[in-house]
RNA sequence: CGGGGCGUGGCUCAGUCCGGUUAGAGCGCACGGUUCGGGACCGUGAGGUCGGCGGUUCAAAUCCGCCCGCCCCGACCA
């Protein structure tokens, strides 16, 4: 396609309100334009990309048997009333205000009341079908460019199968289609366990790009592949030591001194020897205190799970209220009325220093297993940088990443809600067992550039560029040039490359060079005079910068060698 | 929803504190000319209800009130 003929609005100036580099590059490489929080128009070059994963997306997932649908996105709010969903979801589904209707933030409903008028034996499966659809999410907060939108390219597929292990085989292969997916879109991503959370069901996997612009946080061992989302991982870090001596409770006077860190300074003893106490909230009314070692870091959701319930943390007021003290002097010591967990690691720990319940003052010597009623140990503690795997021993990195995929055993909890049963071989009903599994198209591109770029642009890989080849007249007023520049569009697509033609002549050359880096297509053809007079062009690789001047006669072999 | 920031030509911003010519700059755009291998230059020109509504005032981009929108942090995130 030529520039001259296109909608390719490319920028230099940076965009004030993009933040994280593939929100940056998408703008200014003209690949999507803001319409609202969270809603984004696709033009042309950015449709391409979209269209590109969206062929990888089809091609694997036909290759395990799935069948593309289409699926309405206007939903009859009845269909959701049925499997309590709307409750689930409240404020994040968008609700129609002159029908009763919604928009489908997804689609197991919709699947579901399709599946129980044709699926009525054991014989009809196993079925996958797949949609790849625009899902509206009313996200609170909206952000990071095209990562979390309110409306956005979703790739959902379900599976429906009549026995457990039927749903075991349909879920092992989404998984290796998945694995192939993204490797062919080009991105390093790693797979981590996760909760099955509110879409409930016994298991399910996330498929994970390290980021900085990542909303998730995973440990990952660099040696044998152990990852996982923080939100469940361990490390291998041991528990609090006993030590000898029966020493009595002494309350200590400590001024002040609120933090952990004061603490170790105040009283110059290592950070294992104070047990941190936080106060939370369960379901709004019963106070929990939680004892972490030192400065483990609480992980919320850990304690949520632990729970099973919902939590917050305290109030200052409502901390002062129910244990007479303030933040900084709590401890198990005392304490009535709450329910107390601990960390793991502080399981029969004694010799330990926390709170008296009184202001300034902390209580010595305390043994875990003597002189504290606890409700239990859980695993609290959020996996910290460089602590051993739990698998092999080596240093756990902990990174950022974003999700781009998810699947979910979800069993029969949907199937149970709309009554879609089958017959199975002895002619009982049972409900159907499924499965469904997400892709974000969009996160697929905008990993990819966060992967995929350098301070000039955007670096793509052959395999998901919008283009193979961009090619660059220089000088286009310049006839020769322009004559050859042409005949070499015309060779390249003859042989069914897919060319953007930089054909402007009033733009110079560094402009040109310079927009074709933002755009990144992976190999840059250019024609200038001089190469020229000799009867060459130069090929650059636009991931390396590497330049070669080839003989015009010599291109097509040349590109095919370069781009495979 | 809490905290912070912002809203002025297509883009990036100045001007707002301390009200007062005809609201500016760079980029982009149009026309003419010179350039032509890393975001060229000269000249001419078009383009703005200063987010909206209301108020104060002789006078409002500027002060006050309400509302809307966008971004960031947090909460939230099947």
């Amino acid at each position: 396609m030529k520039f001259t003929t296109s909608f390719f609005p490319t920028q230099k100036e940076l965009p004030v309100d993009a933040t994280i580099p593939s929100h940056v590059l998408m703008l200014r490489a003209g690949l999507i334009r803001p319409l609202a929080a969270g809603v984004y128009s696709h033009l042309p070059i950015g449709l391409r990309v979209m269209q590109k994963v969206m062929q990888i997306i089809r091609e694997e997932m036909n290759a395990i048997g799935g069948q593309e649908v289409f699926l309405p996105a206007l939903n009859p709010i009845e269909l959701w009333q049925e499997t309590g969903r709307v409750e689930d979801f409240g404020d994040i589904m968008f609700h129609v205000k002159n029908r009763p209707m919604v928009l489908a933030p997804t689609h197991e409903e919709v699947i579901c009341s399709i599946a129980k008028n044709f699926l009525r034996s054991y014989r009809d499966m196993p079925q996958i079908w797949y949609q790849i659809q625009t899902k509206f999410r009313n996200e609170p907060r909206p952000r990071s460019g095209v990562l979390r939108g309110r409306q956005f390219l979703m790739k959902d597929s379900y599976s429906m199968d009549s026995s457990w292990e039927g749903l075991d085989e349909s879920y092992d292969k989404h998984a290796g289609a998945y694995k192939k997916i993204f490797s062919r879109c080009g991105l390093k991503f790693f797979i981590v366990g996760a909760s099955s959370g509110a879409m409930g069901g016994s298991g399910s996997q996330e498929f994970m790009v390290e980021s900085a612009s990542g909303e998730d946080t995973c440990a990952v061992c660099p040696k044998c592949g152990y990852a996982a989302n923080v939100e469940v991982a361990v490390s291998n870090i041991p528990p609090l030591p006993r030590t000898d001596g029966e020493l009595k409770l002494e309350e200590i006077h400590t001024p002040k001194v609120r933090t952990i860190d004061e603490l170790v300074e105040f009283l110059n003893v290592p950070a294992e020897k104070l047990a941190k106490s936080l106060v939370y909230m369960q379901n709004n009314k019963i106070p929990i205190l939680v004892l972490m070692v030192g400065n483990d870091q609480l992980n919320e959701t850990k304690l949520a799970n632990a729970l099973g319930a919902n939590i917050r943390p305290m109030h200052p007021e409502e901390i002062v209220q129910f244990t007479g003290a303030h933040s900084g002097s709590l401890g198990p010591i005392g304490l009535k009325n709450f329910k107390i967990v601990a960390d793991k690691r502080l399981k029969d720990a004694n010799g330990l220093i926390s709170g008296a319940n009184k202001d300034d003052y902390h209580i010595e010597n305390i043994d875990f297993a003597r002189d504290v009623r606890l409700d239990g140990y859980y695993d609290l503690r959020e996996v910290k940088e460089n602590e051993p795997c739990v698998e092999c021993g080596e240093q756990l990195r902990v990174v950022n990443a974003i999700e781009i995929g998810h699947i979910f055993k979800l069993g029969t909890k949907y199937a149970e809600g709309l009554k879609t049963y089958f017959l199975n071989e002895k002619g009982e009903e049972k409900p159907i067992i499924m499965g469904s599994y997400g892709i974000g198209v969009e996160r697929i591109v905008a990993s990819h550039i966060e992967q995929n770029h350098d301070e000039n642009g955007i670096i793509w890989d052959t395999s998901i560029a919008p283009f193979q080849i961009h090619l660059i007249g220089l000088n286009m007023k310049n006839e020769t040039v322009r004559e050859a520049s042409e005949n070499v569009y015309q060779l390249l697509i003859a042989n069914g490359y897919e060319v953007i033609f930089d054909d402007r002549d009033d733009v110079t050359a560094g402009f040109k060079f310079k927009d074709a880096d933002l755009l990144g297509m992976p190999l840059h053809v250019i024609i200038g005079e001089k190469n020229l007079s000799d009867g060459n062009v130069e090929i650059k690789i636009r991931r390396t910068g590497k330049r070669s001047v080839v003989a015009i006669d010599d291109i097509l072999n040349k590109i095919e060698k370069l781009l495979h």
